[in-house]
DNA sequence: CGAGCTTCGTGACAACGTCACGATAACCTT
DNA sequence: AAGGTTATCGTGACGTTGTCACGAAGCTCG
């Protein structure tokens, strides 16, 4: 999995071939394929690492008094992790390989991650008046992040970094406001 | 390009090959090289037709005199337009062909699309006091849509229909409600 | 009617995902 | 410690894909 990982953000995922995959692991294909089955099981692992990766970034965060700024301070862990593997979270969030698509279990393997998420939302919604559930909010954001982080990944959202910072934080300041009344 | 679009939407990103395409166009696979050169160029061709098509459906909006309205009905079509075409709407926000990755001139293929999402933003920051330029702000409302329907699509919004519509108006009136001051 | 250029079909090549087959290594039972 | 069962791995192969060389066919223009 290390050298998968590796291999994935390297050489993007056209160069992530189960042959190469092999060779840098020292190994033949015959035996990622007893390991994992499918090259989709490979990327299916990749796809759990990622989360669990996320998770881990995301246990850096501590809480202060201000749940706002905390969800904040949040959102960013979540930014940053795809600007620093932008492969991998291509691989969690979009579909770079064609025949990998998540089941709806699957799809549950960010639910440590939603959880952490919804808990943050919880923590402003029940210090104030909040427009909506918990639940629907931490979506709208993570909807959010990950549209501009994919834009951001894609430079599509500004040329210079002052502009893509100043519209990361037009974004979080708009909808936070909106959210809370 | 009929037979392309076609082939796409019907067989997805995996079943797209060259030579499925020459088939199904009545011809050879060097006939679509000497057209396209590549197989990215008939990907590359595409991907403007998309953002043709997509210009096409917002030129079904007719203004009122309520901006505010205008622009929510213009984010419901850019939505529809990619709950319609999915396939279409990877190729252009997303990189489904691994070796397709439009240069800086290519991004620009949205650019009327861009200045149309613009003008309608700037009718709004025209008519009261919105907070940031109407070119950010449009940038924010395209990453906004963008997420929210890459996650619908992935059926990673909600489960139900009305939890994941819930969650489209909830997220299009906090982020307007906040950026409406 | 014929020369030059564009377009296309046949066939081939390399790389890829995948697997059958046999060989090896590991483990458990006695 | 020995033998047998199982999990693991390497060699080689097959079908498919992107790509292209080569030659044939058609069109343009004199």
């Amino acid at each position: 999995m290390a050298v998968a990982l590796s291999l994935l953000e390297r050489e993007g995922v056209s160069g992530f071939t189960t042959r190469t995959l092999a060779r840098e692991a020292t190994t033949s294909t015959p035996a990622v394929y007893e390991l994992f089955g499918d090259k989709t099981g490979v990327v299916r692992e990749l796809f759990f690492e990622g989360f669990g990766l996320l998770r881990g970034c995301l246990d850096n965060l501590i809480d202060s008094d201000d749940p706002r700024a905390d969800l904040v301070r949040l959102l960013e862990i979540y930014r940053s992790f795809i600007k620093d593997n932008p492969v991998l979270a291509q691989v969690m969030f979009s579909r770079p390989f064609s025949d990998f698509e998540p089941s709806e279990s699957e799809v549950q393997a960010g639910s440590s991650v939603r959880v952490f998420i919804v808990e943050h939302v919880r923590r402003c919604t029940d210090t104030g008046a909040w427009r909506g559930d918990a639940t629907d909010i931490a979506h709208v954001l993570v909807a959010l992040v990950q549209g501009l982080a994919a834009a951001e990944n894609a430079k599509r959202l500004g040329t210079t970094q002052s502009s893509v910072d100043r519209r990361w934080s037009l974004a979080l300041d708009a909808v936070l406001d909106g959210l809370a009344t």
